[in-house]
Formats: structure tokens, sequence, C-alpha cells
DNA sequence: ATAAATCGTTGACTTTTTCAACTATCCATA
DNA sequence: TATGGATAGTTGAAAAAGTCAACGATTTAT
């Protein structure tokens, strides 16, 4: 990530490069829709202390699907060791508790304390609004298709 | 990014975890995208001493439209000083050359040579498989209305 | 029982990102 | 037509993120 971005996408001074071969490459608009909408997303996220990141992990905690740090780390295409930091982090604010698996104690679930879940609910509605402002140029309908389309790309029609 | 994709998406262990709220999340959904995609994406490079970022700077030096290597580092979301060096490394390997903005000598506008040129058809082939690969849960309609409702999201109706 | 594999963790290492200078050049305007 | 402020590229340093191999504890397979 980098420049650029400042008051949302749409705002853009020109971008004579959009004719380039490039601009129809999936990898590259992922990443350009990605960084803009990162830049968006961390701003609104730090009133909470908390960065992308984070917030991803505080979110898998507070889904109630009781995850273990590796599921965490595969799901966030992050190295478990990242994982790690993250959740240190957050459990040194009082935000998400470790305890041992059930029916595995090798592994830790992680989830969140009632504080990690008020502030969680607070990050979501920030988030939601970054959102909003990154996808400012589609219509409602056309979101839901991205995120369709996007989601199979990914997980197959099931998911 | 980290672990997983192997053999491309659709060959994953399971995903309890897409039962969270943050995979509706457009953010979230991008960057898993992305990250997947990358690694493929990198993979195919590879073979040719490229990586992603390499590459979309050669593809815009072989776009004909003249960039800057402000613009390209604007359209790249990278900064300015990231440019810098993916130029001195294709330049010094004789892909890519700097000349003196016409109207403008402060800025240097990146070109192809004819090596770089030949690379780049190459390594475009390349990317195009390993784009087909990341999104082999789509269908061709499919893969065009998503690109273009991320080109929407990024640059309006008009590009 | 034993061996191999897995989970979380640590630490080292590399790469990427960010940012503040600095030079050269451009632009505005007095 | 000078002079001041902005902008393009470059450099270098510092912070952050990513990669990877090892280790103890535990599980699974034999």
């Amino acid at each position: 990530m980098a420049t650029e971005v400042d008051d949302g996408p749409g705002t853009e001074p020109a971008e004579k490069l959009t004719a380039a071969t490039i601009s129809l490459d999936a990898g590259f608009l992922l990443a350009k829709l990605h960084a803009g909408g990162s830049v968006l997303n961390n701003r609104a996220l730090a009133a909470f202390d908390l960065k992308e990141r984070s917030y991803s992990v505080l979110a898998l905690a507070n889904s109630g699907l009781e995850p273990t740090q590796r599921e965490m780390a595969e799901f966030l295409s992050l190295d478990p060791s990242q994982i790690v930091a993250l959740i240190d982090e957050l459990e040194k604010r009082g935000l998400v508790i470790r305890a041992p698996g059930k029916l595995d104690r090798r592994a830790k679930i992680v989830s969140s304390t009632p504080e990690g879940e008020a502030l969680f609910r607070r990050a979501e509605a920030a988030a939601r609004d970054a959102e909003s402002a990154a996808l400012a140029g589609l219509s409602a309908p056309e979101i839901a298709t991205l995120k369709g389309l996007l989601r199979k790309a990914l997980w197959g029609p099931a998911a």
C-alpha cells in the first residue's frame, strides 16, 4: 500500500494507465481494490487501536466457531507465527483468551472476552462504513454480486 | 502471503470458518482471493525471474502509454521509491529503459526494450494461465462480470 | 511402546513498507 | 526574468510484515 486514495475511489486524478492491458488482469484488480480499501479500513479501525489483521482475528474469535490458531492462520492466509503475535497483543489487552482444545490439547481455541465482543461490535460498524466508502462506485445489488463471485471463486458454489 | 493453496482454490481442507461473518466482508474476500492468486502468479512468473511487482512494471512499460515512474507508482499503489528499485532491476537486466520526459525533464518515461517485450509476451501467457487456475471456480461469463465490477469499483462506469 | 506427525511458540533472517531528506526541474508571479 | 514554492526521482534509514527452521508438548499410527 502506498499513496493515493484520499477520499475514497472515484477521486483519482485521471488514471490514463487504465488503458494498459494489465488493468484487465484479475490479480491486479484485486490487489488494487484491496489496497484502496485497506487504507480506508485501517483508518477506520485505528480509532479502536486495531488494524485489518487484528480486526480479522478478533472477528474470528467472536464468531462462536471456536477456531484454533491453526485454523485462523489458514483461513486468514497468514503464517501461524503471525497469529501468535496478533493474539498475544489482543490477549494482553484483555480482548480474547486462549483455551486448550477440548479434544486436542495441543491446539488452542481462541475466543472473545466480553470486552473483546463489545469492541468488536463497534469496530465492525466502522469497518462496514469503510467498506461502503471503498465500494461507493457500485450499487447494492452489484456489491452482492461481487461478494458472491468472490466467495464462489474461493470456496465453490457451496459456500 | 503464507501457507495454503497448493493446487489452486477448491482444494482447501474444509474451511469451517467460512461461516464467520468476516467472510461476508469485501476487504477480506479481496485479500484472500488475491493471496491465493499471488502464490500461483509468483510461481508462474518465477520461470522468468519476475515477481508480481516486477511483472506489473514490465507490463506498464510495454503498454505503449509512456508512463512516468510517478504514474506507475500511483497506478500500482506503490511508493515511488519502490518503483525505483523495481526499474533499477529491470533496467540492469536490459528489459526496460528510462528516458527523460519530453515536456517535463524531471519525469522519466519507462519503456520496454525488444528483449523486455519478448520476455513480457511469454510472461503474460504464463500469468494468464495462473489467473485461470486461481479463478477455476468461476465460469467465463462470471469472470467477465467479476472483472467488470472490480473495474467499476475502481474507476467508475467510464473505464 | 515407539515413531512419525501436528500445534503453538520462538528466534533468526529476508523482504516489503514507510518516510524523511536531497537534487534537479518546473511553474507562478512579482 | 528572477525568485519561491511545488514536484519527479533518488537515497537511505527505520518499522512492519513475511518466511522458515527448530523445539517441547501432545496426538496418531504402528
